[in-house]
DNA sequence: AGCACGCCGACT
DNA sequence: GTCGGCGTGCTC
């Protein structure tokens, strides 16, 4: 008796190893520990046959781990369409979709099954008519997909989780995937006391080994409902009924490590299969898939205009820093928004900061030589961090203590250039000296212990100001806040990404939704060197629609998505001339398999990355824009078949990049 | 991805 | 005449 594994390494076959004689039921679907090369490594049987093709002995499986299998036939389809789609090895891909933990003796009780009587609070008409449309495509035999279009503060989650509670009234299981960062105690609360007993949360503190039993409680039926960041899109629901997808624009569902998949591709992949139904659901969705809801049967358009709380949305106030008199104490600080702030605090009312750059300063510069402090491994400036006297990069990690004096040319002094959100904490305490002013990050949250300490003072208005990242920005509800600053909107608008009006757009309209959502009417304050920029203007009338309206022109001139899909290849190494070499090689081999293409394939960059060095590597990239994903498979058959990178160098194929630096 | 096998330059 | 550089290719 023989059993085929697939190992988590990029070989795109399985290896045959002898099934030792006392085990004697199936091993299909169990992970067991086998040699390859002298070593034992861990992989996943797929089959078991009696029959060896092939001239050698095959050895014994070392060592048993699954006593009852954690995959099955579905896995191992799902995990063979994300290989092909986005071209990692078929172990790759089904290893990214498993659990990593191992199970343990002591079986965890299973959560009795309660059901919380219904507030709940009753829907406004709009949020009625959508929830009306969804549980009729439920009713369906077949998939449905919507899009909530819905404003900052219109009830979005209210909608999901009545959907959710009609389908598993019908027998059925809800996957509900959110960004990493909205998965806060807040949401966790929400979802938890709703469907009490019924529902996972597999957030990122629970061990490998309890994401595993929860697992195997998930594929049992005996779970209805998994709330979890990208990957629980990978749940094995035995009877899935319903998939959301909330925030669908936010770029977290997109994996960046191999298989570089997109959770929202993957869940579309399912509900298909699955014939379950699909929500996707934003303030600010995506172009591209809004471009499909407005044009295309197969997204229905859901929008919900007004706030659930009916309660205006907030006034925008754009600030030209060309022009505005600024703080004397601050200068990164306009009069206008000083005074706003003031009379808010008056008014015993919160204010957010948003300032989407972390640390102190985010250059350090010599006044006599002018060289800016780089970091030896990647090509980027460091950042210096006051707290820690040290400046470090927020590519790698690296940190280094700075001296006065500039260890160069000896003679100037090393100056602290920029403003990040930690200056701005130091500064605020000067101009609002009574307020309590708290800066959040992964820094300061790491001091305090968690999110939870943090937001429960804001909440309880222990704190007057809070001030942070994009960390900050969404999903935050709190009623009494009723300011929200932007000290700089144009710190994405310049990055060179064909996305960077809509992140932007985007991450101001979440940030401003921030604003009056209790019963008191928001305000917002936009700082900025470039208040014409269309991005700026949509977001100051919360006009998604004439946002999307500009923005797609732009696409369709240029050929991106939706109107093109894309593939970028990264080559990178240590050595920067062989890694161009390979880049150039390949470059070859896409020509010679393209050209007969004509305008469906163009040839974009074939250049360093705009990160050209990151983490010691060198990079390269080439950007494919394509009619058709399959107009390259011959490309990337010869790719796979012809060419081997040299020595030291990697290439990673991205099948629908999101980060193009 | 690792890791072994194998073929050309500087040492005891 | 041997040690070890890393290019090439396989892993049951």
């Amino acid at each position: 008796m023989y059993v085929e594994i697939v190992f988590n390494i990029p070989l795109n076959k399985t290896l045959t190893y002898k099934k030792p004689d006392e085990i004697t039921d199936s091993l299909v679907g169990c992970r067991v520990i086998a040699p390859i090369r002298g070593r034992g490594v861990k992989g996943v049987v797929v089959t078991e046959t009696d029959t060896l093709n092939g001239n050698y002995t095959p050895l014994l499986i070392q060592k048993r781990i699954d006593l009852e299998p954690i995959c099955g036939e579905y896995e191992f389809k799902l995990a063979s369409w994300i290989s092909e789609y986005y071209h990692t090895s078929f172990g790759e891909a089904l290893f990214a979709s498993l659990p990593a933990g191992n199970p343990s003796k002591k079986d965890k009780k299973v959560n009795p099954i309660k059901i919380k009587q219904q507030p709940y609070f009753t829907l406004n008409d709009e949020q009625e008519d959508a929830l009306n449309k969804i549980i009729s495509g439920i009713d369906k035999k077949e998939s449905n997909t919507f899009l909530i279009h819905g404003v900052t503060g219109s009830g979005k989650t209210e909608v999901y989780m009545r959907a959710i509670k009609h389908v598993i009234s019908i027998g059925k299981e809800a996957i509900v995937i959110l960004p990493e960062i909205s998965l806060t105690p807040q949401t966790i609360k929400r979802f938890a006391e709703r469907f009490e007993g019924r529902v996972a949360v597999l957030h990122s503190k629970l061990s490998p080994n309890q994401k595993y039993r929860y697992w195997q409680m998930i594929r049992k039926g005996e779970i209805q409902i998994i709330v979890g960041a990208r990957s629980a899109i990978f749940s094995p629901t035995p009877n899935l009924g319903i998939i959301v997808v909330d925030e669908e624009h936010e770029t977290s569902y997109k994996s960046s490590e191999t298989p570089r998949y997109n959770a929202r591709q993957i869940a579309f992949y399912r509900a298909e299969r699955e014939s379950a139904t699909l929500i996707l659901g934003s303030a600010t969705p995506s172009v591209e898939t809004y471009f499909h809801a407005k044009n295309n049967t197969k997204i229905k358009l859901l929008s919900l205009n007004k706030r659930a709380s009916n309660i205006n949305m907030p006034d925008v106030n754009i600030i030209d820093m060309k022009t505005a008199k600024r703080s004397n104490i601050f200068s990164m600080m306009s009069e206008d928004l000083v005074l706003a702030i003031n009379s808010t605090l008056d008014k015993k009312e919160q204010v957010i900061l948003l300032l989407n750059r972390k640390g102190y300063s985010n250059y350090v510069s010599c006044s006599h030589c002018n060289r800016v402090l780089e970091c030896p491994h990647c090509s980027v400036s460091l950042t210096y961090h006051k707290s820690r006297d040290i400046v470090m990069c927020h590519y790698c990690g690296y940190t280094q203590h700075t001296d006065e004096k500039c260890d160069e040319c000896n003679i100037g002094v090393l100056k602290k250039l920029g403003v990040g959100t930690e200056r701005v904490e130091e500064n605020l305490k000067l101009i609002f000296p009574n307020a309590n002013i708290y800066r959040v990050d992964q820094e300061s949250v790491k001091a305090v212990g968690s999110y939870e300490t943090i937001f429960d003072d804001f909440k309880n208005q222990k704190i007057d100001i809070l001030i942070g990242t994009q960390m900050i920005a969404k999903g935050l509800d709190f009623p009494n806040v009723t300011l929200v600053g932007v000290l700089l909107a144009d710190t994405a608008l310049h990055i060179p990404d064909f996305r960077s009006a809509e992140r932007t757009f985007s991450l101001l309209t979440q940030v401003a939704g921030r604003s009056g959502r209790g019963d008191k009417k928001g305000a917002v304050y936009i700082q900025t060197y470039s208040p014409t920029h269309y991005a700026l203007e949509y977001a100051k009338n919360h006009d998604y629609k004439a946002f999307y309206d500009e923005e797609i022109i732009k696409r369709r001139e240029n050929l991106y998505p939706p109107f093109s899909r894309l593939v970028r290849i990264v080559v990178r190494g240590i050595d920067e001339k062989i890694v161009e070499s390979d880049t150039y090689k390949i470059l070859d081999i896409l020509e010679v398999h393209t050209m007969h293409l004509g305008e469906s394939i163009e040839i974009v960059g074939t250049a360093p990355c705009v990160m050209s060095k990151l983490k010691k590597y060198y990079r390269w990239n080439i950007l494919i824009k394509t009619k058709n994903q399959s107009l390259l498979k011959e490309f990337f058959t010869e790719l796979r078949t012809s060419f081997a990178a040299q020595k030291g160098n990697y290439v990673e194929i991205d099948i629908d990049p999101i980060n193009m630096t």
